[in-house]
Parts: structure tokens; sequence; C-alpha cells
DNA sequence: ACAAATTAAATTTTACACAATTAAATTTTA
DNA sequence: TAAAATTTAATTGTGTAAAATTTAATTTGT
């Protein structure tokens, strides 16, 4: 392991440095998804509805790390917006089905163009987008158990 | 640069790790710091502080990503909690100067502790952790213009 | 079958996070 | 040097985050 003073200044770089890359990201997105009236939390909730149609909110908060105490209102003001519904399973009262609404499948190809943004305006290549995938997964991995 | 569709899952997939990194990354401090009543920002607002002794709001803001709508409530907490003071500058008066108090002081002995318990959580080695840390620096770069 | 345990979502509370606006003080410039 | 521009914090409003509690429904063990 590392000595103790450098690895208190290195740890720290460390998980500011992941901390400050989270608000940075968002801040990239926040103008264009604003044109949408979407925040990226819930830029990130229809991109997991696109993929699997639809689904309880206990599986959303699994995908996105997030509890129902963030995703209950978040949901809410989607469903105000048009974009999803909220409807309460047959077989089991106690779970919530999250699905798109016309409107909000639409909104895959109205925001196909987002990807491409933001991977410019990173600068990225095709060699280091998996290098930097890789390493944050495997944090990722190694911070969640 | 990418295909279309390949982009669109890589760059969702690379954002989307970003940020549930950087809320696992809090998720670990959570339980260490609540013991002294800490969240992880102010446990950053205090790192700040003992490298430079005292500084305004806005230079906390320019280390921090952070503006003054985030900081001002959250020092006024931790000035609250016996942590820090926040006196106006005489020479300046729009001004505010953040300092530490000797309980804030203290606080460098007692969580310097923390650092090496979440390395190890995280199980990295030296060589790692450097690595990691220069893809998100170079990442934080990028997206910060 | 039915009480106990478990599960799922909602609610409540506290604390960021940030855009936009406001207010006050200092600098610049005509 | 006085008006205009800039700078700095504070305030306001909206939207996450997440722990803790509550409520309702389902499952399990006897």
């Amino acid at each position: 392991m590392l000595k103790q003073e450098s690895a208190i200044k290195l740890e720290n770089q460390l998980c500011f440095a992941v901390y400050a890359c989270s608000r940075e990201m968002t801040r990239l997105y926040r103008p264009i998804l604003s044109k949408y009236n979407l925040t990226y939390p819930q830029y990130l909730v229809l991109i997991v509805l696109w993929e699997k149609g639809e689904c309880t909110v206990k599986d959303l908060g699994e995908d996105l790390y997030l509890d129902s105490g963030t995703l209950t209102p978040l949901l809410k003001r989607m469903q105000e917006a048009g974009l999803v519904v909220r409807t309460r399973s047959q077989l089991d009262e106690r779970q919530v089905i999250i699905g798109l609404t016309e409107q909000g499948k639409e909104m895959q190809h109205k925001l196909s163009e987002i990807p491409s943004m933001i991977a410019s305006r990173c600068d990225l290549q095709e060699s280091e987008f998996h290098s930097l995938l890789n390493k944050f997964q495997d944090l990722l991995k190694r911070t969640s158990e």
C-alpha cells in the first residue's frame, strides 16, 4: 500500500476527480437537454426505457443506482411532461410499471444526435472511449462491491 | 468518429459510468464521514482549507467547481457546526473570507485515517491509482475546456 | 389459513447542485 | 470624477440524492 501522506493526496485527488468529472459531464448535457425540457437523470430513464420497453421503479433503480425517493418525484414530473405512464401492476399491486408514451418513444430519434455532439465536444477517439469506459466500469464494480 | 449506433451506446455507457461512479464513491464515504457529521462536499471544503489556510467563497468555488448557491448554505451549516468562520473582507466588502476554527483544524488528523480506508475498500494499487487519476483528470480537463 | 416476515413504492426530511436574479461594492472609462 | 461595467455573494426556485419511516401487498412458515 501507499505511504500515508502520498496516499492522502492521491486518494483525495482521485475521488475528487470522479466527483468533478461527473458534474462537468452533466453540465455538458444540460444546455442540449434543456431544449427538450429534460434533465440528465430523466434522459437516462428514457435510455433505459427505450431499451427495455417498460419496467418497474425497482428495475429502474437498479439500473441507475437510484432509489425510489429520487425516482418517484422524477417519474411524476416525466408523467406530467407526457413522456411516461405510471400504472400499478395487476399481478403485484406493490409494483408500479413505468412505460413510454408515444411522445416518449418519439424522443428516441429526436435525441439521437446527442451522443455524437457530446463525443465531439470531449474530442474522444474510439480507442480512448473504450479505455475510459473500461476504467470507469472497473472502478464502479470495485466501489459497488 | 464512431458509427452512429455504436456511438450512441458507447457514449451513453461512458457518461452513465461516470455518473454512477461518482455516486458510488460518495456512498463509500458517507458512513465514514457521518461519524463526524460531515458530508462529502463539506469534507472537500475542509481539505481545501487545510491546504490553503483561508480563502474566499469564490476561491473555494473555483477549486471545487461549485457556485455560491451551493456553497453559501453549505458554509453556513459548517459555521453552525463550529468548523469554519465566515468574515467579510475589510479590503473588499464583496468578498467573504472562509477560515478554519480550532475545531476545524483538529479535524485534519482526526480524519487522516479516511484515505487509506477508502483505498483499501477500492482495492487499488499505487500504479492503478496513478493511471486512473490521469484518465479522470484528462477527461475533466476536456469537459471543462 | 393465517400471523410473521418480506418486499415495493411513497413520503418525509435534510442536503447538495445550479440557473437566474438581486444587491452591494469596486473598477474602468469616457 | 461620475456613470457604466464588472465582480462577488446572497437569494430564489427547481430538481436531484439518499436515509428513515410509513403504508400496503405478497410470500412464507407453521
